[in-house]
DNA sequence: ACACAAATAGGAATGATTTGCATTCTTTGA
DNA sequence: TCAAAGAATGCAAATCATTCCTATTTGTGT
C-alpha cells in the first residue's frame, strides 16, 4: 500500500529501510486480524510477500516493538502476539463467550500502577491487563 | 507436615494419593517462596523429597491446578509459575531481571475495572494483571 | 558507484513443556 | 487380603516458541 509512508516511518525511527521491515508493517496494516503472532506473520509473509526467515520475523517484530511501531502482548496462550501501536497504550476487555475484544485505557488505573511499582522500589517497564467477562449481546447471555 | 491432610485433600478432589503429588504439595507448603516454577519444584524435590521426574512434576502441577489446589500464572518471563490457591485474589508485580514476584491488591483498581466492564455492558468474571519492571536489588540494576 | 556497518537467511542451539511407552503403583471388589 | 484394571511414573525423545551463529547480502552516506 503506502510503502512510502512506511519507509518514512522507519527512517524517522532510525531504522534502515529493508524489505522484511516493510513487509511486516504491511502485513499488519492489511491483516483483518489485529493481533498476530510471529508465526502468523511468518506464514502471511511467505504467501503474500517474498520470503523471509522466521528468525528475521522475530528480530523485526522485536525491533518494531522497541521503537513503538508495534505493541507486544502476552496472552496466556504461550505465544507473544503483536499489534500495530496506533497511538495509545491500551488494555483488553475480552468476552469469554464470543471472543469480542474491546480495547480501553484508564488513566487512573495507570497511575495507581505506577504508584504500586514505586512503592515497592520497582522501575516499571510495562504491564499486561486483561479483563474477562461476558458481553452484552443476547447470544452471549443465553443458556448456562 | 500434614501428609494426612494433603492425602485427604487429594482424595476429596478425586485424585489418587501418590508420592509425587504429596511431595509437590508439601514443597509449596514448606517453601519460603510462594511462587515456584516447574523447575523450582523439581530441584526442591530432588534435594528434599525422593526423586521424581521433571515430566511428572509438570503433570502434577497441571493436575493440581485443574482441581484448584494450585493457581498457575503466565508471566512474561517465559516460564509458568504456580502458587497455592488459598482463595484471595491478587495481582502481581514481577522483576524481569531476577524473577522476584510481589503480590498486591488495590481496591481502587478493582473498582475501576468493574466500572469499565459495566460501561461496556460486560458482566465481569475475572481478570489478570501483571506489572513488569526491575526491582530495587543492586544486581538487578547493574550493566545495561 | 564504493566501502562498511547493519541486516538477513536459515540452520543449529536453547529453554520450557509435552509426549510415548514400558514399568510400577493405587484402588477396588471378590 | 489379593489380584486385576487402570492410573501414574520415569526417562528419553519429541515439540514449540524463540534466540543465536555466521557467512552472505543489502542499505546508506560520501
Amino acid at each position: 500500500m503506502d510503502m512510502e509512508a512506511n519507509a518514512a516511518l522507519l527512517k524517522k525511527k532510525g531504522l534502515k529501510i529493508t524489505t522484511p521491515r516493510l513487509a511486516v508493517l504491511e502485513i499488519f496494516q492489511n491483516s483483518k486480524e489485529r493481533h498476530l503472532s510471529a508465526e502468523d506473520v511468518y506464514k502471511e509473509a511467505l504467501s503474500k510477500e517474498g520470503d523471509l526467515g522466521l528468525a528475521t520475523v522475530y528480530r523485526v517484530l522485536t525491533q518494531l516493538s522497541e521503537v513503538g511501531l508495534l505493541a507486544a502482548t502476552n496472552f496466556e496462550t504461550g505465544k507473544t502476539t503483536f499489534e500495530l501501536n496506533e497511538g495509545g497504550h491500551h488494555d483488553h476487555l475480552v468476552c469469554l463467550r464470543c471472543g469480542l475484544v474491546i480495547e480501553f485505557n484508564d488513566e487512573e488505573i495507570e497511575n495507581r500502577q505506577e504508584g504500586i511499582a514505586k512503592q515497592h522500589g520497582f522501575r516499571l517497564i510495562n504491564h499486561s491487563m486483561a479483563l474477562y467477562g461476558v458481553c452484552a449481546k443476547p447470544e452471549c447471555n443465553d443458556g448456562a
